[in-house]
DNA sequence: TAATAACTAAAACATCTGTTTAAACTAAAT
DNA sequence: ATTTAGTTTAAACAGATGTTTTAGTTATTA
């Protein structure tokens, strides 16, 4: 395995269990067994690094997810439902891709949408705005008397619980696990996620 | 003003600006215009004056909080909007006894649960338990057919929802005026986000 | 007023951070 | 075989961080 792709591992495993600013470059490399200035000889900087990490897996889910948002949006009258489970097998397949790669992957989002301040949210809506703009489209066509300005909020709102609940998967989960024996999987999260954002933006609309 | 107080008032901002991670212990004392070892003289650690900026505005939230939610509680039968709605008062109450109180507290709540990896989650439901059994009481009695275990789950996408939302709410305010010419403000954000938490929250139960 | 406690001040401490340098090594190309 | 480019290494750099120390000042108490 080339010295690229260690540090790529290593920098994942540890991004997403200590996010961006919680993970020294000396952790990485330590973990990765290569030396501290290999990062910056071949990513160029911690930043760049990052960008690294995500690009590798958002170039695996982003044709999957364009793929399934598409056949929804093919749809005569599709549910919000039926939107937001687009999402469940590309998310999946991340699996088949590098173990753990679901819930390490949606960590990474939930990371970098809370550590460093609004810079990886800038570079995703930059560099994949079709995703962005199919599934906007999908949910328009199953709501459509959800106007944009509110749209946008409820969009919005469905990104934080997906995030936040990503973040902190793993402490949830041991919750569950001590207080109501429940065995939950990240699949399980996923699938209990996706009725409580559909009736989040499907809720009927509040005029004042 | 004290000492204390100056440093308190300047880490509160510094804080819900900047998370606590992101605020170094110089930056809150020059700004507080106060000697740098003045924290650790009056508070023993930074992580100490977290905890001090928290139940600052704690004392001042919970005791109305723990009215509202026991007025909603009182009802015979309670809808989840009414649940939440008891958040509203206590919440925007936040503003008579801090200029910008509401926001700042919700952007501190967000921060204390994305940075710090989860102390300060341990920290409030340690230190006010009572606010946290009251809600699951109320909402329990606003959708009696919810399972505990479906409970848990649902509360916390929502805590993500709420928290996510806050901790980047002077940006989402920003696109907002930006791309839809909407004038908005915190409290208009917090009506935003009822309906959609609480259908959420109410979303029908799910059979595999 | 003298003694004690509470507080403030400047400086240093120890550690960690991302990044750079300059030398050494390795493999391919001339 | 020698030059060249690519890569690895150890060391140092420059700056930031939370915390502690020591001395000085102010306020309170006896």
């Amino acid at each position: 395995m080339s010295t690229k792709e260690k540090i790529l591992d290593a920098a994942e495993r540890l991004f997403s269990d200590n996010g961006f600013n919680g993970t020294s470059l000396r952790e990485i490399t330590s973990q990765a067994e290569v030396n501290l200035a290999a990062v910056n000889y071949h990513f160029g900087s911690k930043k760049e690094l990052i960008k690294a990490v995500m690009s590798r897996y958002m170039n695996e889910l982003s044709p999957r997810l364009m793929s399934t948002l598409t056949s929804v949006q093919a749809k005569d009258k599709p549910t919000l439902i039926e939107v937001f489970s687009a999402f469940v097998e590309p998310l999946l397949a991340l699996n088949t891709f590098r173990e753990n790669g679901t819930s390490i992957f949606l960590q990474l989002l939930g990371r970098g949408y809370t550590d460093s301040q609004g810079f990886l949210r800038w570079f995703l809506t930059t560099k994949y705005p079709q995703v962005i703009e199919s599934f906007i489209a999908a949910v328009q066509k199953a709501y459509p008397e959800l106007e944009p300005e509110e749209m946008f909020w409820r969009l919005h709102f469905t990104m934080g619980t997906v995030v936040f609940t990503m973040s902190s998967s793993d402490a949830l989960i041991d919750i569950a696990q001590n207080d109501y024996d429940q065995h939950i999987n990240i699949e399980d999260v996923i699938e209990k996620l996706i009725p409580y954002v559909a009736a989040g933006v499907g809720a009927p609309i509040q005029q004042k």
